[in-house]
DNA sequence: GCCTGCAATTAGGCGCGCCTAATCGCTTAG
DNA sequence: CTAAGCGATTAGGCGCGCCTAATTGCAGGC
């Protein structure tokens, strides 16, 4: 739980109810996706952006953006034709399920055994559901961890989350020593192959190979370079070794 | 998982989809619903018992049968006016429902450290969400339990359950000692109370006064009687002492 | 055997999140 | 400075689960 109360999935339960109930797992998600569209600046975000990533016509997003924007406490700050940005509420919430979506990721992994590349979607499912104790349980259970398997950082309750010094593999710029920050959970089948080449969070990995399209890299104890074509390379974050 | 694949929440997306949609949390319900209602003799259940249970208008109950009846797999058995029954894939999803939230329970009370009074709410929730590796994780890190800390039976994963031979301490017919089978779930504060004064699964009790209206019994080691009316008793079920 | 009372059903409507199609309006190229 | 192009918005519609109000039909009392 992040800040201020948190109802949970409260239905519309009567028609004659004029407020607008903005407490759904989809509102979750659209503030889920503005949080990281908008990036560590906070830019505003475009219709069609959020769009594309929700899977879901430009229309429906307009629709949702001008109910956000209406609510009593509104969730966002919005413009017509000007794209959206998260206003103080919609923050707290989006970093709340950000929290969530991390500690059960890690409980997942470290607690239940799962394979790493599976984690993400059940916490993309569960991320919306859990109450603030079984929240607050699992950090327990974990230690207040601060990152997830991912090497995420897990934003604390106050909704604080460090900014992030890594860059990613993509855009490195000399050959060399490095350490694996962090790697996208966007890709599970990728996420397999980079976990049994020994790419994971922590561990130390050698840039043999730069070109336009791809990189090369060696991991810890490995004898084979992986290779990664560019967008893949995308999903790899890395900083100097420490 | 119990029985055949198991889709969770698959939405309806395209407004062009002719095929009924039977995923959801509420039909879900409505079949857990129609599962206890019909007692372990499995009789018809009436809309409005279905409706009262549920907290929706009798209308919307006969709405939703209408529609779990007519599904490609029937999932209710559903003449007018002539109550209903769960036909087998109803049964099967019932079934995988109550397991869900009984090993959610039995979790949550196990590992997570939550009280008992609390476990309820928490499985309510997260029993419609969870994926069968979910489940099986759980029930594996359980080491595959038959009971929730309620003292209800677990499902078997094939849909299997024992038939219970305990009887509800309202209709205890003599004094003298016996054993605490199993507690309600449905009143958190009873629930509360009973574990206060050691009436779990498993603990010797002893009924030391039957009245009409009230019933008292003492717990293991405890001194004081507790004194529970007719309602409340109900949600006590004692076996001989084994 | 009819009639009344109540359970159950039908009819119609609502908010939700989504869709498509049509329109609008910024912005940039010529 | 205008016009095209495209991103964004408006308008209208759908299925969902729910509601209320009106109607139907079953069953028990006389």
């Amino acid at each position: 739980m992040i800040g201020e109360s948190n109802h949970h999935i409260i239905r519309q339960v009567m028609g004659s109810n004029r407020h607008v109930n903005t407490n759904t797992e989809s509102v979750d998600n659209y503030l889920k996706a503005i949080l990281v569209l908008s990036g560590p600046d906070e830019r505003a975000v475009a219709s069609t952006a959020l769009a594309q990533r929700l899977g879901v016509a430009p229309a429906s997003v307009t629709n949702m953006l001008q109910k956000l924007a209406a609510a009593a406490k509104p969730y966002v700050e919005y413009e017509k034709h000007r794209g959206v940005r998260l206003a103080p509420e919609g923050k707290r919430r989006a970093l709340e399920i950000l929290r969530h979506h991390r500690l059960i990721e890690t409980f997942l992994y470290e607690i239940l055994d799962y394979p790493i590349e599976e984690v993400h979607e059940e916490a993309e499912r569960l991320e919306h559901f859990i109450s603030e104790r079984f929240e607050e349980r699992i950090a327990a259970k974990l230690g207040h961890p601060k990152f997830d398997p991912h090497g995420h950082c897990i934003p604390a309750m106050d909704g604080k989350m460090p900014r992030q010094a890594s860059i990613p593999l993509s855009s490195v710029d000399r050959d060399g020593r490095f350490v694996v920050d962090s790697v996208s959970d966007q890709n599970s089948a990728l996420l397999k192959r980079l976990q049994a080449s020994g790419v994971a969070p922590g561990a130390p990995v050698q840039v043999v190979r730069r070109s336009p399209g791809e990189f090369a890299l060696r991991a810890g104890g490995s004898t084979r370079a992986l290779i990664l074509p560019r967008d893949l390379a995308d999903a790899v974050r890395i900083r100097s070794g420490d």
